[in-house]
DNA sequence: GCCGTTTTCGGCCCGACTGTTTTCAGTCG
């Protein structure tokens, strides 16, 4: 089977579509693959297998032409179509896309016109003047293209949640103080919890936006102005993000929050089923699309009025990427998503007896402080040597110590004794069952060998998973957002076991890693497998992060139901240790 | 190239900002 995953055919759709505008296509056949490209990103379920298997009829944006390409690109591991389309242009002349400013038309002039196909053969045209001579560019297109090649090299373009979070909501703050704001929000992927994101989206309804504009361009934190006019500016503050600002009237609002939290994908959904009702809907109303069309309601003030004027129920924005949640609005099966009002408690959480930053009674103090009723400490195994890892005996010494701080909380509050228990290369554990045994759960992750091939990490997890004292998959696919990839790891496959042997799955709420991602919890809750959301902390602080965990399980779907931490300690105790009774599947 | 309670052809989201234009094209979201 070719070594290619779900976003080799992302990648593909995507880069056809570049191709095609490069060579001046048209405009919709590139949506189509856009779209496409889309589809595949956000389809709940095991894409790359239906697409190996010709079974992609019915999907969404997948027509014909699309499918039989993605087929062939899953089966063979290659797509003619694309390596002709590909020849025409050098590779390197895809970097120029990443410069802002420069779309396809410019990329496209700039390299017939000028043969630049690089970043660098761009930076030497501008500042030698010829792309000033270029027709339809000029001397401050030049300039401007300089500061960008600048900018790239610098400032990163995505960003964790963690790394924009403190910003969005000081800034937040700053403009709901400004006496000229009547209602402010932060909409785009921020607001619909996406886990990194580009920039940051400021929506201020005011009469008096020139005011508004001054000053969210004056505070120390922004760097630079990118562009300001009487309803959009843009500034990158000296962190790099990209901070833009909208104004627009109070019956506006709702209108543009809706439009500017997206997705787009989501978006032209929600349009085409204004237009179906006759009325065009865009960031600031409905409009009736002909005298004849029904008027649309009146005075609408919130989101949920857009939603229902459109008969659908209220659309969360965690769930808004164009993922079938309108259908279900429309069908009222939304789920109830969960809220971080309904956690009872966390488990995977570091202490310093390995790696982490705070003792025990640190750890309890802090959870309890947070409103938890049990707090799961999970330390490392001794093979994770870098993470001073406890061996059998320190590990005993813990839980004896866990059990007397114990003697000290009951009832109101509970540490259970746990261990994070390295996955070792061959599938089996860090410890013998009998010391697992004595644990009240165990977290079994992987911390090494992440070069292996997909089988040999699919059939290494699963010997974990099947292991009766293995309570929780930790972090499962071990990516490090923005630093390191997601090893290879057939995840249908991981579900499947999980849901047959009663293994739960974490969602690992540490900012860098949001792992399993959101995209595979609505199989993963189809199949039956339950969520435990963990923070992994490693500092007082760091049981905060459960904010994260909590935004990504409802990017997943998931209900208080679907999430081990959400049951009181009178009934976690038992779910805990309800695999080691259950009789072997096979 | 996709799609269909205006359907199998003829539509396909559209407004803001900038710069290079002298009325608009390109980019961005």
């Amino acid at each position: 089977m070719p070594d290619i995953s779900r976003e080799t055919l992302i990648d593909a759709l995507e880069r056809i579509a570049t191709l095609l505008e490069l060579k001046g296509e048209n405009p919709f056949k590139i949506r189509a693959y856009r779209s496409g490209a889309e589809a595949v990103r956000t389809f709940p379920g095991d894409f790359l297998e239906l697409a190996r298997n010709q079974q992609l009829d019915g999907i969404k944006g997948i027509g014909d032409a699309l499918r039989d390409k993605l087929h062939t690109l899953a089966s063979t591991g290659t797509l003619p179509f694309l390596d002709q389309l590909q020849a025409e242009f050098p590779p390197s002349l895809f970097d120029l896309f990443d410069i802002a400013g420069l779309g396809p038309k410019k990329v496209a002039a700039l390299y017939r016109d000028l043969a630049i196909s690089s970043i660098p053969d761009l930076q030497r045209a501008c500042q030698n003047g010829t792309v000033a001579e270029l027709p339809g560019f000029g001397p401050k297109t030049a300039a401007k293209l300089l500061d960008a090649i600048q900018a790239h090299a610098t400032y990163a373009d995505t960003f964790r949640l963690d790394q924009v979070a403190p910003a969005a909501r000081e800034i937040l703050d700053f403009l709901r103080d400004h006496p000229a704001t009547s209602r402010a929000e932060i909409a785009g992927s921020f607001r619909r919890g996406k886990e990194t994101v580009h920039d940051l989206d400021f929506l201020v309804a005011t009469p008096h936006p020139q005011a508004i504009t001054a000053a969210f361009i004056s505070p120390p934190w922004v760097a630079s102005v990118i562009a300001s006019g009487p309803t959009k500016t843009s500034v990158r503050l000296h962190s790099g993000v990209q901070c833009d600002l909208r104004t627009v009237t109070n019956a506006e609002f709702p209108f543009a929050l809706a439009y500017f939290t997206g997705s787009k994908e989501h978006n032209i959904q929600l349009r085409a089923r204004a237009l179906k009702r006759g009325w065009t809907l865009n960031e600031y109303r409905f409009t009736p699309t002909s005298p004849e069309a029904p008027p649309p309601p009146p005075d609408l003030f919130e989101e949920a009025q857009i939603h229902r004027a459109l008969g659908l129920d209220f659309i969360d924005p965690a769930l808004r990427e164009g993922a079938g949640e309108i259908e279900a609005a429309e069908a009222h099966t939304l789920p109830r998503l969960i809220e971080l009002e309904n956690l009872r408690g966390t488990f995977h959480n570091h202490t310093t007896a390995s790696d982490g930053h705070a003792s025990l009674r640190e750890m309890a103090e802090a959870a309890q402080e947070l409103g938890l009723q049990y707090l799961g400490i999970a330390d490392h195994s001794h093979s994770s040597v870098q993470a001073n890892g406890l061996d059998a005996t320190r590990l005993r010494h813990q839980i004896a110590e866990i059990r007397a701080l114990n003697a000290e909380f009951a009832p109101h509050f509970q540490l259970f004794a746990g261990s994070e228990v390295d996955i070792l290369k061959d599938g089996s554990l860090d410890f013998p069952d009998d010391l697992l045994a004595e644990l009240d759960y165990v977290v079994a992750s992987v911390h090494s060998s992440f070069t292996l091939n997909e089988a040999a990490m699919t059939a290494r997890i699963l010997r974990a998973i099947e292991n009766p004292y293995v309570t929780i998959l930790g972090h499962p696919t071990g990516r490090l957002l923005l630093k390191r990839e997601a090893y290879p790891l057939h995840i249908p496959t991981i579900l499947d076991a999980c849901a047959a042997n009663g293994t739960i799955i974490e969602l690992n709420a540490n900012p860098h890693r949001l792992d399993l991602d959101w995209r595979w919890w609505r199989l993963a809750k189809e199949k039956g497998v339950t969520c435990a959301i963990n923070p992994d902390a490693h500092t007082v602080h760091g049981l905060q992060d459960l904010w994260y965990g909590l935004k990504i399980a409802r990017k997943g779907w998931l209900t208080r139901r679907d999430v081990l931490n959400c049951l009181p300690l009178s009934q976690v105790t038992d779910a805990l240790t309800r695999k080691r009774h259950l009789p072997r599947p096979h």
